[in-house]
DNA sequence: TAAGTGACAGGCA
DNA sequence: CTGCCTGCCACTT
């Protein structure tokens, strides 16, 4: 499997309402320290739920319009944002180590 | 081959 | 709480 594969299923595991953050994508699909290629993969991924996907503290690391959108579409999903942030505590996705 | 880039993370003031 | 700095890794030029 190659890394941006394995990052995009992982994405994809993210259910709806449920959030998660780069490095726990990165570690989950086994490339643990590799949270900036996460970065690369939702650029080039289609059809991959990116908006589920925050910085670390839930913090949204999209400058612009693309933040804002990320922020719209999380509220539609049930995610509560407080300010510039998510509460990951309830909202960030538990996922399943998979070796 | 080396240097630069990025939707990052974690530590520290 | 915020902002700055350093380390990190794959990819491009």
């Amino acid at each position: 499997m190659q890394m941006f594969a394995a990052m995009l299923e992982e994405v994809r595991r993210i259910p709806k309402g449920k959030v998660a953050t780069y490095g726990d994508v990165a570690t989950s699909s086994g490339y643990p320290g590799c949270a900036r290629q996460v970065v690369w993969a939702l650029r080039a991924g289609k059809g991959v739920p990116w908006h589920r996907v925050l910085g670390a503290k839930g913090h949204i690391r999209l400058p612009g319009e693309a933040g804002l959108e990320q922020m719209l579409l999380l509220r539609m999903e049930g995610v509560e944002i407080r300010g510039k942030r998510v509460e990951l505590a309830r909202f960030g996705h538990n996922f399943p180590l998979s070796p």
